[in-house]
DNA sequence: CATGAATGAGACTTCATTCAT
DNA sequence: CATGAATGAAGTCTCATTCAT
């Protein structure tokens, strides 16, 4: 009973995973979520209450899913710098293996699906800023970090930085995109002049 | 007649281009530009194919006027790091003046409207990274850029920053994006670290 | 549950076949249909996938319960004569009963709808005279026949001499277009001359 | 001037007879109706009221040339066998070389365009049918027609036949249809019975 | 819990017709 | 006479959601 609910509800979750990652939350129907579950169209009704609960909550998932890596991993470094490094490997990794999660993620923050959800997206963004700031702040701190820069807009340029590559991903499954943090943060760090 | 012609055919890109913006492509419909337009449903369609081709004629729209002045712009420069700047001040202003565009142009990029327009704006953005990356290829010779990093993966991080702040604008209409492009090319060519 | 479902279905094939009959298939609507069988428009498209393979539906389960009657009665009979009375007959009768089809079955064949639809329409009625023919050919085989003309050509003949009082139908429903059939046989056989 | 104008309504004339005949009324446009023409839709409206009206003015032309070569060749026979002969020709001629028109003309009967306009092409039928009768009443007088079967129905069975081979007209633009002239005459006359 | 037939609002699009030029 | 931009009514079809079973 319970197991064969739980099976349930996360076909459906994965099937519409797939599908909304691949086609984009509004050319997928709730018809194909289910067939592709291998449920009928009224059970997924009785597992959430509408196509756009059914987004948010595949989203808030993959969202609570990264800020607690986020903060238990950070927490067992001590050095700023390999704090950053250890958001950006993160970040990376998430993209990586939630590829599909991190299309919808995308999409939940660009187009708009809901405006109140909007909202709710921005101001996760701008806690991630506020957590990666806080971390710049002590960098600066130990004096190794510049301090002539705002510590939020460093935050977002790294934040901005981690998703430069995703292009590549683009038709490209096998693209093992972890391999570009080192750059990443060796540019965020350094710059690119010589 | 030319004159109304285009009056015309411009009210319905203004119209579409506001309602695209705000509420995005699945949200907006055909009658509501066509009100917002005051024109005749049927009219939309006497100048555009579908509703998709009107939301690709007005992001390639703004796509080609951002490419021509790019290129313009950066051939009156000599110096590598002055025509990096150059192009981290006209995406910013790009971005500014035609906010609304660029909202549309990354749903574009990101929402599932079209595969082949997608490929499209992915190939677009890949030569604007090739065109990035041979200015790097210059300051390499010239000795100003480090010369352990691909040239466009340094290309399409500098894309990514340009990008950093748009979150401020949600909302916030007077934010001035423009004053961040100092920091912008300064951190991308220096780094954070001390 | 079956038997509502069937219900439903058959009154939109009903109302369909009702609409088409009087109307024709362009001035009738997907609406109209739906009001007139009492069901949403959309459970027009929940049994059908589209206005026209709703009208295909019609006509080809006419053609199929037309095929299966004339190979079952004419079977029972031996003589030729009496084989080609029966086709006649059988003929008359459906247009008699179903009126409706064979309207709808005669603007199938003439407008365009579909062309390949109307390949198969065509290729229908060759296989309808084929049929005949080989009837006839067993009349001349027993002497019945005249030898001098071909047997498809017989029988294209005798299919076009089965509709020639349709004219009579039209707005007069009371017109028993049976009693016609003695006729039609017996020119067909004997001529007109004297 | 004068030339011009006939010119441009032949042009339409032409245009829509080719259109109706290949894609029927309903699949036909004005614009594509101007566009073959080489005039501006506007003109299509100058010379002919409306669609419809243009669809009714290229048929009636059709069916005025057929009345008028009807009657002016049967008048040269004397003998009632030469008459009924003339007819048959005459129509397959007709179907031959006015296939266009023949196709359209079918359309009008069937399919409903206009419930008047359906109504006088079943009344010219009708005249058809009664002129036939004619002919074959004074048969009946001479002698060489069977007394036994009703003038009209009599007419209105050859006024099928003439029709019967046009399945083998489509996708067949070779065929030679006037060659099955003698085959209908002799079997209207004769009968197939041996 | 689960099903899937049924709904109906609403989206996109077409096209006959008009009319200012 | 001729044009073609403009109109808007109307058509086909989709799909999120509901609900009886």
């Amino acid at each position: 009973m319970k197991i064969a609910n739980i099976s349930k509800k996360d076909r459906i979750i994965n099937a519409a995973l797939k599908l909304f990652s691949n086609n984009g939350y509004h050319k997928t129907t709730v018809s194909q979520i289910a067939k592709e579950a291998k449920v009928a169209k009224g059970t997924v009704y009785w597992y959430f209450d509408s196509k756009k609960q059914l987004f948010q909550a595949i989203i808030l998932t993959g969202v609570e899913r990264l800020t607690s890596q986020i903060e238990s991993r950070v927490k067992e470094k001590d050095d700023v710098i390999d704090k950053l490094k250890s958001i950006v490997m993160i970040y990376l990794e998430f993209i990586n293996k939630a590829r599909q999660h991190f299309k919808v993620f995308q999409e939940g923050m660009i187009a708009v699906i809901d405006n109140d959800f909007k909202d709710r997206m921005m101001a996760f963004r701008s806690e991630q800023a506020e957590f990666i700031a806080a971390i710049i702040e002590q960098g600066k701190n130990e004096n190794k970090v510049r301090l002539d820069v705002d510590n939020k807009d460093m935050a977002y340029l790294l934040l901005s930085m981690v998703t430069s590559f995703n292009d590549y991903l683009h038709g490209n499954n096998d693209f093992n995109i972890i391999s570009k943090g080192d750059i990443i943060i060796d540019i965020f760090l350094q710059g690119v002049a010589r």
